[in-house]
DNA sequence: TTGACATGCAGGTATTTGCCTGCATATAAG
DNA sequence: CTTATATGCAGGCAAATACCTGCATGTCAA
């Protein structure tokens, strides 16, 4: 699978959103550590890890038998480079409100 | 299913991705336009368009029999606002160099 | 009105996902 | 050495996803 793929399948989980922002809060986190938050067994919370690991978000310490597990904020700047940059606030919304005009709001 | 879910959800896939990069370059195509550059039937890229509306990143206008696809920018500016903006660059990078030294690359 | 075109709607199926249980392995501590 | 702790690995299952086929509906144009 490539790079954006795992990269936005890893965010679009609300489960994976709390592990980052765990690690945001403290970073460098045991695996343990990071199921006492999570109402899930300690497997389920591993293969998320995987994922966020896979996407380049999170990445891995081992010291002795803990597995420590540090964000990387980087795939996420690029995310925003390669994706949102291109999507300066004026331009397309126009169109947006432009339909609202012409259909009436079907929001 | 809440708002950043969908939103990034319907970003995981590559060819919701080209979708809305083909509006991107050509704001307000119909469906039948749309379809012509996706090796898929029809049904499969209006279910990707029904995906990319529920997360607002695309509004319909329709016109006669003719439905035109229109892209919508805003949850893209708010994905960044709301997730991208706190993670400026210096911050945890220098976590993951940290790593780097100690443990020898493993990517 | 009739025919062509644009789209919707209702399933059916193979794959992926997200969660679980059960057991195995490796490290730390007494 | 023995026990507790931290994690890995394998497999199973229900739900969601991403495709598809077939048929129905609505709009334009002759």
């Amino acid at each position: 699978m490539n790079k954006p793929d795992l990269l936005f399948k890893a965010l679009a989980d609300p489960s994976r959103r709390k592990l980052l922002d765990r690690l945001y809060a403290n970073d460098g986190q045991t695996l343990s550590q990071l199921c006492t938050h999570l109402d899930m067994t300690r497997q389920s919370v591993t293969q998320h890890l995987d994922l966020l690991e896979a996407a380049n978000l999170v990445t891995v310490l081992w010291r002795g038998r803990e597995k420590l597990h540090l964000l990387n904020p980087v795939p996420l700047q690029e995310v925003y480079e390669r994706w949102l940059a291109k999507f300066e606030k004026p331009r397309l919304k126009a169109l947006h409100d432009l339909k609202q005009r012409l259909e009436g709001d079907d929001t």
